[in-house]
DNA sequence: GTGGGTGCAAACTGTTTGCACATCT
DNA sequence: AGATGTGCAAACAGTTTGCACCCAC
């Protein structure tokens, strides 16, 4: 997820780049974490006391939109917000509940048989320990 | 997911098989459709008017733990549930939600470098356009 | 000036919980 | 008999919505 894109994206909707959506964008843009929505307000009140949840939500949902921002939804759990935009994977830590991205790359899908039906997007998610919980 | 099966689960647990949970079991048992929990009630309170959305919630729950059942999400929908207890993962319509099982021998998915991360499952999720929408 | 955007609080949805009563083995 | 399960309603969490005010262009 990158900076000047959203900034791109934002001008040829016109719609405005607020300190806000800048702030929101910002904590995003470098963040490997996969926050939720509630550890994103948490950021975001930091720097700019006065924002509402809803803003938050908000400008989530306009990032998912634009196509910069992915939710990542486990069972029982909140969602999370993946700004990752390479084309990658998920390893979930059933003892930390980390979400790890795992380059696509590394993962080879392939499938035979699935009819007529068009597949856009294939996404895998690996259940299991992750090496610091495994030690 | 085997009626039999959960009975003997069950039993082994020396849990009841009350009615009601006869009736989400054997609902659930020849269901390929992953009802939601609401659908669910609806359509254990048609034979069993009196139920409480509690207990289904608390028997989906229940047979999750046993095993027998697995909880699919999507960003932004209710929870589906899974009974197909073949290994498999699915494709998800974008136009008409719904969702598909694709038996696992249809898709091959490798990974390397996964570090020393344990995997115990993984699933693969396509997104996509079925069938009879694309038509 | 005018289309967005924002904050706030209330509404909403799906799910969980507490508790008295009922049921299964 | 006694553990387990049930229904009900209230509580809950996360998210969305309505609305009045505000601000960037």
């Amino acid at each position: 997820m990158d900076v000047q894109e959203v900034e791109r994206l934002l001008r040829e909707r016109r719609l405005f780049l607020t300190p806000q959506r800048r702030a929101i964008l910002e904590f995003l843009a470098d963040n490997g974490e996969h926050p939720t929505a509630a550890r994103v307000f948490e950021a975001v009140t930091r720097e700019h006391p006065v924002t509402s949840r809803a803003t938050v939500y908000n400008t989530l949902s306009l990032f998912q939109e634009l196509g910069v921002l992915q939710e990542v939804n486990l069972p029982g759990k909140e969602a999370r917000f993946d700004p990752n935009d390479e084309p990658h994977h998920h390893f979930h830590c059933a003892q930390c509940d980390t979400l790890f991205d795992i380059p696509a790359e590394q993962v080879q899908v392939a499938a035979s048989e699935l009819g007529d039906m068009q597949v856009q997007r294939s996404s895998v998610m690996f259940e299991g320990t992750c090496a610091s919980c495994a030690a």
